[in-house]
DNA sequence: ATTTACTGGTGCATCGATGCATGAGACTAG
DNA sequence: CTAGTCTCATGCATCGATGCACCAGTAAAT
């Protein structure tokens, strides 16, 4: 809107629109140092912006991405946002936000839409299961990048998931508790439909198997048809899951909280009940989202490296998208973080021994 | 990318491209309904869409708005993006997430590429006092409408400004303390830089001196040199607020955060003090963010109508874009509203007449 | 029959950048 | 002095949609 063109450019360095075009597109192979010198000067002069519409329009390109989110209001995604915009920025792409409110629909419309309008690449943070609402437009060439999320068969080739793994992530955790000397744990989840709620799922039972428990020592609770889907309903949905849990005869030392959202209500749930974080019972969280360092006590959970896999994501994105070749999909899993904070402490059972407050790195 | 143009449906249709761009841009007026229907129905078999890089070039116009917030990492930011957008798309508009991690070169750089790329219509979230360095960009042509700030003088000609009236949120909490009986309140705030925080400052000390009260009714923490940008160091600052503040001779019964986050902190400080907030102290904060009404116990405070803020800096915004004479600016003022939580109870010198944990409407 | 009026639709220049094919000029070789 | 070789820069068609000015028809008026 600036409005300088390039023939303005070329006018005032006294050459052709074709060179300037030529040194903004690095065909600067023959060309004069001093005839470059008073395109350069020229353009810094009247403060020339090359149109991207134009640009966008003659080349096909342009340098932005689409990034598909569940919802920014919540802070994970939020973070995440953040990291990533930084990561395209850095290159000089735009980031379009969306959100798709977990709607399918939604998803599939901003894709196609998203590619309609000439963007190339797409991060979509899905908690699908399947792919193929969006298996055609990848297929007319869209790059798409998953995240937080794990290939599955039937997946359209070119899709790069990006993620961490749940199921060592959820492992981790509960491994922490088990070494603590807790032996009756309760994992609380909604209903485990999303791959990686699954995957948590799995980490969590093959810890208790591998410590040699019996299956009995591991209770779920999951609000099965519960919509939880809104984060205020995931915490609602820990308070009440801490309710019926501690009322039931022989009550866990323990609760796996499938999020840090759900975890922060699980807290306030105990809380209710009239016990004590931390040293009552023990909880934990997944994700590390910055309320769980400022929970009270601070939240144990499981750290993904939310920077580092934006930036993969942007690498990834970007190499589909400047390659023609249609290159072949693949995961990267980054490595989560166990983070013990104040509350997961030794099982009641050995509290005798161990003083109350312990457990706390933080 | 889809790659039909407007030639092929044109032919399809057996019309001129310029029959078919007049459907389009509804100069339906002097056209045959037959004519109209036969090109509709090619649109649709080819599943024809405009180019909109061939769109802006020529009209100069995009359907685009950016957004630029201090962080989206913060939910209250998020919130509002999460609205924004929802209020734009209806409207087919998208929307560039910006971050500026409060920084004034960041902003004016956003601004400026924004603008560059012919975008019409910008979101400004800035905690900045002055618009001195996004002036130059809006008198060129820019809309920029600010967000949760109010006019100032030397603001450039065109900006809405949108936010609450923060002398009236404060001023309501406040009065709402006053009336439970406090009658030494503390104000606690990292520096009274920003505009907002200065007036809701204000606020604060007109309810003091409406009710009558001397000026040392109302001690202020001011964290000062602070720089309290980030969120976990706006709730690490209530912390010590409240520490210092609870230490003193003569406390305060009841604590004024500047905001939610602050007020968070300001809870974890009272609990490690040994103190009972809702009982022994009444704490408020602002802003009513999620967290707000998960935290224990829950926090009184004042709500934005984020949503409906959104829709406004939406429709002000387009207003803006689509007249060419340069409309006035102006601010509109949204009603903030005193939520009651938990968080607040009679004043400790009347806790003999009255039940120790009442006072909340949840 | 010719002019006037009107209806319904089309031709074409235009937005700004791109990059291939081509050309002008300088210089050397024969 | 012409042909051949280089070097450096330029002409021009192109991307797809837009919308004004214009034009073929047909109907009504003179």
């Amino acid at each position: 809107m600036a409005g300088t063109t390039i023939y303005q450019v070329a006018q005032e360095a006294g050459v052709s629109p074709s060179t300037v075009s030529n040194l903004l597109n690095g065909r600067t192979g023959k060309m004069l140092p001093e005839t470059r010198a008073r395109v350069e000067t020229a353009i810094r002069r009247l403060g020339y912006r090359p149109n991207r519409a134009a640009q966008q329009l003659r080349t096909g390109r342009i340098q932005m991405l689409g990034l598909i989110v569940p919802s920014v209001a919540n802070p994970f995604w939020g973070t995440f946002a953040r990291h990533l915009e930084a990561a395209a920025l850095a290159e000089g792409f735009y980031m379009l936000l969306c959100n798709s409110e977990r709607d399918r629909d939604r998803e599939r419309h901003y894709v196609e839409e998203l590619w309609g309008d000439g963007i190339g690449g797409v991060v979509l943070c899905s908690s699908l299961p399947s792919l193929d609402h969006v298996k055609p437009t990848v297929e007319a060439g869209l790059r798409l990048v998953a995240f937080d999320r794990t290939a599955q068969p039937g997946d359209p080739h070119s899709v790069v998931n990006i993620g961490t793994d749940n199921v060592l992530g959820m492992r981790l955790v509960t491994e922490h508790l088990l070494g603590l000397g807790h032996r009756r744990l309760a994992f609380v989840s909604g209903s485990i439909g999303s791959i990686n709620r699954a995957e948590r799922y799995s980490g969590f039972q093959q810890a208790i198997e591998a410590a040699g428990l019996p299956q009995e020592a591991g209770i779920v609770w999951s609000g099965a048809d519960t919509l939880d889907f809104d984060d205020r309903d995931t915490a609602e949905l820990g308070r009440s899951a801490a309710r019926e849990l501690l009322a039931a005869a022989n009550p866990p030392t323990a609760i796996v909280a499938i999020n840090d959202m759900c975890a922060l209500g699980v807290i306030a749930g105990v809380r209710e009940a009239g016990l004590t974080v931390g040293r009552d019972i023990s909880v934990v969280g997944y994700d590390d989202i910055m309320l769980a360092s400022m929970a009270m006590p601070g939240l144990t959970t499981v750290r993904q490296p939310v920077e580092e896999m934006a930036s993969t994501a942007f690498t990834k994105l970007r190499q589909g998208m400047e390659s023609t070749a249609d290159s072949a999909g693949h995961s990267v899993l980054h490595r989560p973080r166990l983070i013990v904070r104040d509350s997961t402490a030794a099982s009641a059972a050995l509290a005798v021994k161990t003083p109350a407050h312990q457990g706390g790195t933080r």
